[in-house]
RNA sequence: GGGCGUGUAGCUUAGCUUGGCUGGAGCACCCGGCUGAUAACCGGGAGGCCGCAGGUUCAAAUCCUGCCAUGCCCA
């Protein structure tokens, strides 16, 4: 058995070092390759079960929360492995993108857009192809660290050419189907840094200010009446080419009645008899004039009806009879304004998507650095926007056109480099028209097997059901460049597939890139294709939004289809893709994207989405709170296994977690440290026993063994089918809870505590070698079930009991591929058991509420009840320390009834009158009213009452020590006698005294078989030690001599019982 | 501002779908016990406005409404 004694070298009880240990077996894995192993052996028979791993960017340290991804990542992968299929896991990273270029931004304290192209755009990209590996090496090292087993050494990674590549032909396909278009969106725009800003950047400049709003007069055509419309961005009226109304809300038209009674608040007003049209609602918010109301409108009825352009000739209206016109719109609400909305297409996302829908003109009246066009109005032409405000109120003024100002107080973005305010600008940009292919994304993702299922149906399918195109061009330079080349003669579009599509196309004088990043891309001019056409075609200077990269991983991880196209073609869809909730939107959705409109299938099968993890108060963690947990302070105490255990028992893996430091020391205390104890009392005796050299061919016949083996065998199948269960449910949680009470309380705390005394037996019997080779099976089937939770202990103990590694083993309970090992159920032994365990559990409640020491015999025990232990009586009269156990059937010798109320029973019958009957419950007797029960006579507070009503328990009578338990739905009591004699006195004291012997051998560190001699005194107030008892302590406790009659005064020990004194002495003796 | 979650003892949590015995555990704390595997275990104690406020019901941690806190996503 090679590597087998890598543990028996240390000394017997030795400490146990689990960073060691862990790191050993890094070392092991590494050289023997037992991950590619594990993979290797599954070739020949097994199923792929593939694995697509969400690529991390490297640009930021690792955290906890990174390892609970990767854990649960790792934890299905090693499952399914077990069960054999063949489970690759190729590494991969995100590279591109914002996040990395503002880390680089900063550094190189780039703040504008020109800053960059003044550094240079090459060496600007290098040093964001640099940042990106800043902290590899730490995620390297934690994944390793962790156990997560994934290829590092060959991963995708999203700024390779070849993974571009794939990209471009993806994009291509998207083209071919016409699902790629220009158009606008309308983004967060910083016209100093020439930036638009992603809603991540745009949540850091939030803040609170005072701006000027106005209520602006719209003049109808062929009508008296003008209407209403309130803005909070006045630079936006110049831009102004519809008005938009709620089809179901109800507007009013009025009429001026009076001159406004007291003084008039800033600049605007209305003559008496000027009529005016807004919500009925918002009458008394935005009026400040007596009115009449003429007529009630519904919104419907105003769609259609033009007015005059605030600011004529600011915009070119022809071709475009929608412009200046009312229409319909969802989002107008009348919670604020006047409910009617003005709508300048350029300047807001709703007012875009609304005039791309109604047919307004798409013009800009400013420019990218934020001033308006000439020709927008004398007063304003050339001036930066957010200084026009006072100039446009007046100019409002001057024309008739304003009915009030106000000062508006709200949270606004703005930019976080330059402080200045954001403007919302529709930027030029190239979409993936989502929404014409809504129903098959929609298909698809009922298709996947989503864990929690509320994700996929809720809030996956919330965002799919109000789908939008996806603006995938970003105004960036590093990143994945748009393919798209236009022709500056005919203005055709033209989308690049390949690297070899391009070379073809190259104009006379471009060549090939240097690689595909800007600004290298930038500069290849392609020759028109269009017929008759010999323009130069140029790139659009857009990257691509990097989550379009991370959605392309399924298949441009394989440089799809340019390589590798059987390996692509197999394993597509995924089986298997593991992330947090957050990526929802992100990568669960890119994925399902594109693989929607390239290969109209879903990209996953399933998808487990995780819950994240705050700090201890529940709150974010985050570098700025200081309160991020460094992985490694766990990884050097507890190591990787106990916060891989409590990561998975904590919670389930969809709940948001509070991280808790002593949750980790939690779960190595009791899970791991009583694992390895549970071992190495196998491994100690073993050695001692030689029975490490025996093989599982001479492991008995289960029905030569004892009850407590087979139960514990029983126990440990029982175990791993729940286990199995709660994995396919991924129910991981309940899983790894499930083992740690079979290890905690059944293996540990019952079979090895009950089993202690099989070993201690130095000669060789059958009993001896049944429990050593029980243990043995019992730990194997516990190793392979923990393994992938935990894949370091359960290794080290599976190689020491077979030389192979549990990562090369089966899952015991089988699969569709395997038969399943597990030992041999007996569930009526099992149910003996659970009751022999009960009633030893009462035993002990009894003594504590008696007083009674537990080492003090019992002379009687009676267990009354129908009640069958077999043969688990002398375990049991072991357990509750009592010299005989007996059957008793007469119930009414030890107890007495008692009759409970069934409120739920109770509470339909008598609704309101519950409590009158449960007082008169309180004040019946038991028996003579169960008897009226049976006899259908029984009534209470004029209810009848019947067998449905009530509970029965039995209780013990006084006098009696005696404890009462519930099995199989029966109860079952135990009574201990609780008189005291000599004889017993006697024992309890050769037990005291043997137990305070056994501490100090230990406290010498003895070996478990060296031998001592032992003196003891006793006090005059002592019980007499019987010769019996005096020859007991003495072959329990290894003596070779003792003497019982010592003077109190020499000995090295004493310890107080019952109020006399024992003082001892122990010697190791010098063999 | 909108959507989706979460909130139970000092800490981590079960229970909520389907309302009904006294709201279960574990850690930490106190008392006692057990132990030659154990930082383990067993018994007991103390510790709960089940986030808050309403509503439905004979009965609400559980169902409904609103609010607060917190997280994610979107604005």
């Amino acid at each position: 058995m090679p590597g087998s004694r890598g543990l028996m070298e240390s000394e017997q009880g030795g400490r146990l070092d689990p960073v060691a240990l862990e790191n050993d077996l890094i070392r092991l894995w590494n050289d023997e390759g037992t991950f590619q192993s594990s993979i290797e052996n599954r070739k020949t028979s097994g199923k792929p079960f593939i694995f697509l791993e969400g690529p991390p960017t490297a640009n930021g340290k690792p955290g906890i929360h990174h390892v609970l991804s990767r854990l649960y990542k790792d934890m299905v992968c090693r499952w399914k492995t077990m069960e054999g299929r063949v489970v690759e896991r190729k590494a991969g990273w995100d590279t591109h993108g914002l996040p990395v270029e503002i880390e680089v931004q900063k550094r190189l304290d780039l703040m504008s857009n020109e800053a960059i192209e003044a550094y240079g755009m090459e060496a600007f990209n290098e040093a964001c192809k640099e940042s990106v590996w800043t902290y590899e090496q730490a995620w390297r090292e934690m994944t390793e660290r962790m156990g997560f087993w994934v290829d590092m050494d060959d991963p995708y990674v999203t700024l390779h050419d070849d993974y571009i590549e794939s990209a471009w032909w993806s994009l291509k396909q998207m083209h071919d189907k016409g699902l790629l278009f220009r158009g606008h969106k309308v983004l967060p725009y910083c016209p100093q840094t020439g930036t638009s800003y992603s809603s991540h950047e745009v949540a850091l400049g939030y803040k609170e200010v005072s701006e000027p709003a106005v209520f602006v007069k719209f003049q109808l055509v062929d009508d008296e009446a003008s209407i209403l419309a309130w803005t909070t961005t006045p630079w936006t009226l110049p831009g102004n080419v519809g008005l938009a109304v709620g089809p179901d809300v109800d507007y009013v038209r009025v009429r001026v009645t009076e001159p406004p009674s007291g003084a008039w608040d800033g600049r605007g007003g209305a003559e008496v008899g000027e009529e005016m049209i807004l919500a009925k609602d918002l009458m008394g918010n935005v009026l400040r004039h007596k009115v009449e109301v003429i007529s009630e409108i519904k919104g419907a009825d105003l769609e259609g009806r033009k007015y005059v352009s605030p600011f004529p000739g600011a915009i070119d209206g022809d071709n475009h009879p929608a412009a200046w016109t009312v229409v319909a719109a969802d989002f107008v609400t009348t919670t604020d304004g006047t409910g009617i909305v003005h709508t300048a297409v350029m300047y807001g996302e709703d007012d875009y998507n609304l005039g791309m829908k109604a047919g307004f003109p798409a013009q800009h009246t400013v420019d990218m650095n934020g001033r308006f066009f000439d020709g927008t109005h004398p007063g304003l032409d050339g001036r930066y926007v957010k200084e026009c405000d006072d100039s446009i109120i007046d100019l409002l003024q001057s024309s008739g056109k304003l009915y009030r100002e106000h000062q508006y107080v709200h949270d606004y973005p703005h930019c976080w480099r330059t402080d200045h305010p954001l403007l919302y600008y529709a930027m030029d940009s190239w979409f993936v028209r989502m929404t014409a292919v809504r129903d098959s994304i929609m298909k698809h993702n009922d298709s996947v097997e989503w864990a929690p299922p509320s994700t996929g149906t809720g809030r996956m399918g919330e965002w799919l059901s109000n789908l939008k195109d996806w603006a995938i061009s970003r105004e960036r330079y590093w990143g994945t460049p748009i393919p798209v080349w236009i022709c500056s003669e005919c203005g055709h579009e033209h989308c690049v597939g390949s690297r070899d599509e391009m070379e073809a196309m190259l104009s006379e004088g471009s060549s090939m890139p240097k690689e595909l990043h800007r600004p290298y891309v930038d500069n290849v001019k392609l020759n028109c294709p269009s017929e008759g056409c010999s323009g130069e075609m140029n790139r659009e200077p857009y990257v691509m939004d990097c989550w379009f990269d991370s959605g392309c991983a399924s298949f441009a991880q394989w440089h799809y289809p340019f390589e590798n196209q059987e390996i692509f073609e197999s394993s597509f869809p995924v089986d298997y893709i593991c992330e947090a909730v957050d990526q929802t939107r992100g990568w669960f959705y890119s994925l399902l994207a594109v693989g929607t409109t390239v290969f109209d299938k879903p990209t996953y099968r399933s998808c487990l989405s995780l819950g994240h993890i705050l700090d201890k108060h529940g709150k974010k963690m985050s570098k700025s709170r200081g309160n991020v947990v460094d992985p490694w302070d766990h990884f050097n105490l507890e190591g990787a296994d106990a916060i891989r255990w409590y990561m998975t028992t904590q919670s389930s893996p969809w709940q948001p977690t509070n991280f808790d430091p002593n949750g980790v020391r939690e779960s190595y205390a009791r899970m791991f440290l009583t694992l390895w104890n549970v071992y190495r009392f196998h491994a100690d005796y073993a050695e001692l026993d030689s029975f490490d050299r025996v093989s599982e061919d001479d492991a008995p016949n289960m029905s030569d063994r004892p009850s407590i083996d087979r139960w514990i065998l029983s126990q440990v199948s029982n175990m791993a089918d729940k286990v199995d269960s709660f994995f396919r449910a991924w129910d991981f949680h309940k899983a790894g809870r499930e083992i740690e009470r079979f290890i905690v309380d059944d293996l540990s705390n019952w079979y090895v505590r009950r089993s202690r005394r099989r070993l201690w037996d130095e000669a060789e019997s059958a009993d001896k070698a049944a429990c050593h080779h029980t243990l043995r099976e019992v730990l194997l089937v516990t190793c392979r079930i923990m393994a992938p939770i935990a894949p370091f202990m359960p290794d080290r103990i599976h190689r020491d009991l077979t030389g192979a590694s549990v990562h090369l083993a089966d899952w015991p309970c089988g699969s569709e591929a395997l038969d399943s090992t597990l030992p041999p159920r007996d569930t009526k032994l099992e149910s003996r058991m659970d009751l022999a365990r009960n009633l030893a559990e009462a035993g002990r409640r009894i003594r504590v509420e008696s007083s009674r020491r537990q080492r003090l015999p019992c002379r009687k025990g009676w267990i009354v009840g129908d009640a069958d232990i077999g043969d688990l009586k002398d375990i049991l009269s072991e357990e509750l320390n009592v010299e005989s156990l007996e059957n008793e059937d007469d119930l009414e010798r030890f107890q007495k009834m008692e009759l409970k109320p069934n409120r739920k029973s109770l509470g339909k019958k008598c609704t309101s009158d519950l409590p009158a009957v449960l007082n008169e419950f309180s004040e019946i007797d038991p028996d003579s009213f169960l008897l009226e029960i049976q006899a259908g006579i029984a009534h209470l507070a004029g209810y009848p009452i019947d067998m449905d009503d009530v509970e029965i328990r039995r209780v013990e009578k006084e006098g009696f020590a005696a404890m009462t338990v519930e099995s199989g739905g029966k109860d079952v009591t135990l009574v201990l006698d609780l008189s005291m004699d000599d004889a017993l006195l006697s024992k309890g004291l050769a037990r005291d005294i043997i137990r305070r012997v056994q501490a100090k051998r230990k406290e010498l560190n003895l070996r478990i078989e060296a031998s001592i001699s032992l003196e003891i005194s006793l006090s005059e107030e002592s019980p007499e030690l019987a010769e019996d008892d005096w020859n007991h302590i003495l072959s329990e406790t290894r003596s070779i001599s003792g003497r019982r009659s010592g003077d109190q005064s020499l000995m090295e020990s004493s310890f107080e019982l019952d109020g006399s004194v024992v003082g001892f002495t122990v010697t190791p003796s010098e063999d």
